[in-house]
DNA sequence: TAGATTGTTAATCGATTAACAATC
DNA sequence: TAGATTGTTAATCGATTAACAATC
């Protein structure tokens, strides 16, 4: 039996944040209201698409004069959850954990890193700008104790499943893995992986698609 | 006038290295040949769309047997051009640029990072893994000279426009940007953006609608 | 009012999945 | 040979784009 409910389309999901900056930027000079179509040749969008996009906020617009700037943004960020600050665990505290510590951009999305863990002994006991690593160990009983809901995963591939296990058992709700590695968790827990390597293909690619027809 | 050679699916592009990963890890385990059924079911993919992805490495399988693991792993290298080296800049030396410059994985990929560029004073003449931190109007000299033709963004979005244009008048062909900017390129070139806020806004909207329906 | 813009339905496009004959 | 698997065509699904009436 199916019992999901129809989801939102995840192309529309993806191009969400970047309504929201160009948005936030536009409120920044008081504009008061915003056309779609307006927005469509800025981002270089369909204004139809964009249309429909806005529409799962639940915000209407007016005609002849468009969408309010400050509703619009409120709307997409609570949508998005992105209103209240979320607290997160993240897990390997490699170049990339300590990066994605130090990403500022984050705190417009309202994710905050509250604590970081890694199996190195070498790296347990260090701070990474006042956040200090934890022993792996450690992720269920505070996860569970701190109430986190989502694990940002930074470890190599090998290391990915075990800490997906750890997460899960401390009743983590999403993982966001960086890891080259396919997960497996339970049903319910979400997952969104950032495979930097399929981005990687795409650019390289077309590169050598474009050299092969070049000459 | 449409000039455009029909392009390969961006879908089947972005499902490439995860393949290519697989096949390389079977190909440790000297096995000669592997049935889509197979890679599908590892992967939880369909076998017909595995079948369809792999048509365009021009590898054809033989019905009972399978593809020939060793074959396939070559042809997407050399599909995607991961076979041999190509040499990046990398522009943005801060935490993001110093984890790209450590992440071990690219060498998978065949992407060899050679020199680093920041505008800020206090960055250049560091050194960040053997690679030295250049001041970014060397760019563009240094780029044709190199004969770089891949450039990685990893400034902050006010600085992607103008660090483009060095790449750009540089010669660089292909830009991999990380900073949440829609940056603009003269025709002909490539951008791939890697946008974490979009992976971001898929994770946490579940997140959002899943704590919305469950109570 | 006139006309720009919304909201919505229909058409198109592209990717995924199903069906099945060919084949080793 | 029998049957698993490929290669390919057709059907389905979902997202994008086009068309247009409603509206302020």
């Amino acid at each position: 039996m199916n019992t999901d409910i129809k989801s939102f389309p995840v192309p529309t999901l993806r191009r969400l944040p970047t309504y929201l900056r160009f948005l936030r930027k536009l409120a920044e000079t008081d504009r008061e209201f915003v056309s779609c179509t307006h927005i469509a040749r800025d981002l270089r969008l369909d204004p139809t698409q964009v249309r429909k996009d806005l529409e799962i906020t639940g915000i209407t617009g007016r005609p002849r004069i468009g969408y309010s700037v400050p509703e619009l943004v409120t709307a997409i960020e609570s949508f998005l959850g992105w209103n209240n600050n979320r607290d997160a665990f993240l897990v390997g505290a490699g170049s990339l954990g300590a990066a994605l510590i130090g990403y500022k951009a984050f705190r417009e999305y309202g994710l905050h890193i509250v604590a970081a863990f890694d199996s190195d002994e070498a790296k347990i006991g260090r701070t990474i700008r006042d956040i200090e690593v934890l022993p792996s160990f450690k992720i269920p009983e505070l996860a569970e104790r701190m109430h986190i809901h989502i694990g940002i995963i930074t470890a190599p591939a090998e290391a990915a499943q075990d800490i997906t296990d750890l997460l899960v058992f401390g009743g983590i709700k999403a993982i966001w893995n960086f890891a080259p590695a396919n997960i497996v968790v339970p049903e319910g827990v979400i997952v969104e992986n950032v495979m930097l390597s399929s981005s990687l293909a795409v650019l390289t690619a077309r590169l050598t698609e474009a050299q092969r027809v070049g000459k």
